[in-house]
DNA sequence: AGCCTTTGACCAGCG
DNA sequence: TCGCTGGTCAAAGGC
């Protein structure tokens, strides 16, 4: 919450041929729990074949990318280009909000968070076989071509490539990434590939046009596995997009180590974040929620829930300690409450609020000189959507919208999750109609 | 020893 | 055809 610095990402497209794009719905048959088509095309666009960095805020839309998920057959480029100015509006005015709560203030580490939600729910979403790709498939598509069929892409929000304070996936699995940890370790923080539960070897690294940092190429360490993905950079330097290239033709490697509570995992956790970060990530979910607004219990339990993330695997154990150190469940009693552990296996996706989001794209909308990210639940035929987005008075808050609501219950939580916080347990239904 | 990164060179596509 | 650019190779060196 300190630094409320700039960070713009300016989304880079980078070169592609498009000529042999993968069907979306390929990839959504192979996907998890992608739900249906039915309104991501607001976000897409025509992409330009050329390599396009945009050095500073901007509002070209030449940088869009779509879910596959939107995608049901073939034709999706001029689909795709019919829509784009409908649900653009779409999603900055108000039409067709089912119900549009208050928006939630959460702090940039929360959006950094959130924003790292969308990598790990990709991540676990991978279904038994794994064989795809490992994170969220956000397609290239241009108008006239077909869908790239190896391509896929993750852009990392600006609060993933933000600050040190940045929530890195890899870090959570320590021993199945040590080779990807060491290579991380190797070349700074600041080229740190992100984690998607494979291991990656770099093979190349180059310097493209009009970026101040190379572009890292790297292959899974699979012998066979054809797979590729190169790394992005933003003009700061931090992870800004990672495009994959193939699918997986193995099983993910799987983690050695559960992320489970014990005395490993939490001295990992304390190596890796330091008391200090995880006390304070605590922390800033209870001031968030003491800043809010305006905000229903619901939509701050669920932006909140968002906070949770990932981080509950590792520390829940911890932060009961750290809360009766601190005492914050006592001064915020019922923010706590909201704040409650959302645990998930290793395998499921996370939840941020007690529900499963995909993020599937992420564009600079108008009037806004950050980036807006775009997530959706996964739950089946569920079309509720949360945008994430810098607030405009650059405080350093990120503004969380919902929109629409969920078809189904909010996902059983599993692993200690009643264990972990009781309290926890009994998720409200964010979105009312 | 094995696996990794680094880095310059090479190759291919495109305008 | 040529130059630019992105992607890949492979040798060298590090851990």
């Amino acid at each position: 919450m300190q630094d409320a610095k700039k960070i713009e990402i300016a989304k880079p497209m980078a070169a592609r041929p498009f000529s042999n794009f993968r069907s979306i719905p390929d990839l959504l048959a192979r996907g998890a729990s992608s739900p249906p088509a039915s309104s991501f095309p607001e976000e897409t666009v025509a992409i330009k074949p050329k390599t396009t960095r945009l050095k500073s805020s901007s509002h070209d839309s030449a940088a869009r990318v779509v879910s596959p998920a939107d995608d049901e057959s073939e034709s999706v480029p001029s689909r795709l280009s019919e829509k784009v100015s409908v649900t653009c509006m779409r999603a900055d005015s108000e039409s067709n909000v089912l119900y549009k709560p208050t928006a939630k203030f959460i702090s940039r580490a929360t959006a950094s968070l959130l924003a790292n939600l969308g990598n790990l729910d990709a991540v676990h979403q991978q279904p038994a076989t794994n064989n795809q790709l490992p994170v969220q498939v956000l397609e290239q598509v241009k108008p006239n071509y077909n869908y790239h069929p190896t391509y896929s892409r993750q852009r990392i929000s600006p609060s993933q490539s933000d600050t040190k304070q940045t929530y890195e996936p890899s870090n959570l699995v320590p021993q199945n990434v040590e080779p990807d940890m060491r290579t991380q370790q190797s070349i700074g923080s600041g080229d740190r590939p992100s984690y998607d539960g494979y291991n990656w070897r770099k093979y190349g690294q180059k310097q493209v046009k009009g970026s101040e940092y190379p572009r890292s190429y790297y292959k899974c360490t699979d012998p066979t596995c054809p797979v590729k993905k190169k790394v992005e950079r933003s003009f700061d330097g931090q992870i800004a997009e990672i495009v994959y290239k193939g699918e997986h033709n193995h099983p993910q490697p799987q983690p050695p180590m559960r992320l489970s509570s014990g005395p490993q995992e939490q001295a990992f956790v304390a190596e890796e974040y330091g008391s200090e970060t995880l006390n304070s990530l605590w922390s800033n979910c209870v001031l968030e929620m003491s800043v809010s607004t305006g905000t229903s219990s619901q939509v701050g339990r669920a932006g909140s829930r968002a906070v949770s993330v990932d981080h509950e695997k590792l520390d829940c154990k911890r932060r009961k300690n750290d809360d009766q150190v601190s005492g914050v469940n006592g001064a915020a009693e019922g923010v706590a409450e909201r704040h409650s552990v959302t645990h998930t296996s290793t395998e499921s996706e996370i939840s941020g609020d007690g529900y499963h989001w995909r993020k599937y794209g992420q564009k600079v909308v108008k009037g806004n000189t950050y980036p807006r990210s775009y997530y959706r639940c996964t739950g089946p035929k569920c079309n509720v959507r949360k945008y994430v987005e810098r607030a405009s008075d650059d405080s350093g808050y990120f503004v969380t919208t919902y929109e629409g609501k969920h078809t189904h219950e909010m996902p059983a939580r599993t692993m200690n999750f009643a264990a972990c916080d009781p309290d926890a347990a009994a998720p409200h239904h964010p979105f009312i109609t």
